[in-house]
DNA sequence: GTGTCATCTTGTCAACGGAAAGATAGGCTC
DNA sequence: GAGCCTATCTTTCCGTTGACAAGATGACAC
């Protein structure tokens, strides 16, 4: 179907993601080439500016694509807040690439229209698993609190992961490990 | 006493990681430039690598800097675990230049020799923090479970305020909130 | 005052991001 | 089916960057 011969690539906005993706996760965000995406997709090394107008724009469009793909997995995992939490490590660790650019606005456009409609759907998509908390809980009086200490463990396990930042000791598989510790921030009763 | 003027700059190394800081604070790592430092420090654009070979040895250098500088404040904030998890915060708030590139290890050499005792460091004075806990805690079996939740909530909670991810609600004062979630981790008794 | 060495400069190269202007393909209208 | 239109891609160019090589400068020891 995309056949890349021609004059036309056919899908070239998907394989220049696709590419990104490989080359963030191989080399980090910052090593990240324009004109070797382009390489990489067989075309010139101006053609990625009409998809995307700049490199911040095939950023902004790599964030908001992980912003949806955050949200349908944390959707996905079911209403337990445990699920939930190992879900967003799973989703980090998983999409290391969409990941690291999400949270480094510096490298894209923040505001752009696509991006805050997907980094709202996240968003819902987070508060919602804290929601369906029992209710008898200590801290049950301020969800919002739940929300951000829920976030915040999930989040800084996640990035202390994919930093290589952990001691070997806490293990090799990512999902068992989130799941201690978020169980540490809501024991049950 | 360090004059500018002359051939020798009298404090070159100096002067060029706190350009990185100041340029890292403004425009985030991605934008630093080598020949820009040392148009900033007034020299040739060729000086710096001198001093730190090429781009990475400097932000290897100033990582370096930054785990001693985290390791200085987490034991200048005392034993208790609260207040280092605070003071935890409050360095990745004030030094955020540091901050950022500390945990970008794609951005310099994680195995530089400097680093690496610099990096223990501050790990010891993470991991003593805990040990402050009180007996009679639940989770008082595993205190290496206790201090990766703990390292978890302090820097997801850090890394989401730096990147501006956070919900206009939590407030302005980063030490306040702070505060507020990792008591979420540890209430008292 | 002479040698030595760390420090800094000048000159150069390939790669990059971005802009401008042109070429091509495929679909649309009549 | 002829002409046109528009999205897509190419070619060419410019200024900037990181890195390297070779040379200039000054501080310091002896």
């Amino acid at each position: 179907m995309t056949g890349t011969r021609g004059y036309h690539h056919g899908d070239l906005r998907r394989a220049l993601l696709a590419a990104a993706v490989r080359v963030i996760e191989e080399t980090g965000p910052g090593a990240l080439s324009l004109r070797d995406l382009a390489r990489r997709a067989g075309v010139s090394h101006a053609a990625p500016a009409h998809h995307f107008g700049d490199k911040a724009g095939l950023l902004t469009a790599l964030a908001a694509e992980g912003f949806d793909l955050l949200a349908e997995a944390l959707l996905a995992a079911g209403g337990d807040l445990l699920d939930r939490g190992v879900a967003y490590v799973d989703f980090a660790v998983g999409h290391r690439a969409h990941f690291e650019v999400m949270f480094r606005p510096d490298l894209y456009r923040p505001e752009a229209e696509e991006l805050v409609a997907a980094r709202e759907r996240a968003g819902d998509a987070l508060r919602s698993g804290v929601a369906a908390l029992p209710e008898g809980r200590p801290t049950a009086e301020d969800p919002q609190g739940d929300a951000l200490a829920a976030w915040s463990i999930v989040h800084g396990f996640a990035t202390l992961w994919l930093s290589g930042a952990l001691p070997a000791r806490v293990g090799e598989d990512p999902r068992a490990a989130a799941r201690v510790v978020v169980h540490r921030l809501f024991p049950e009763p």
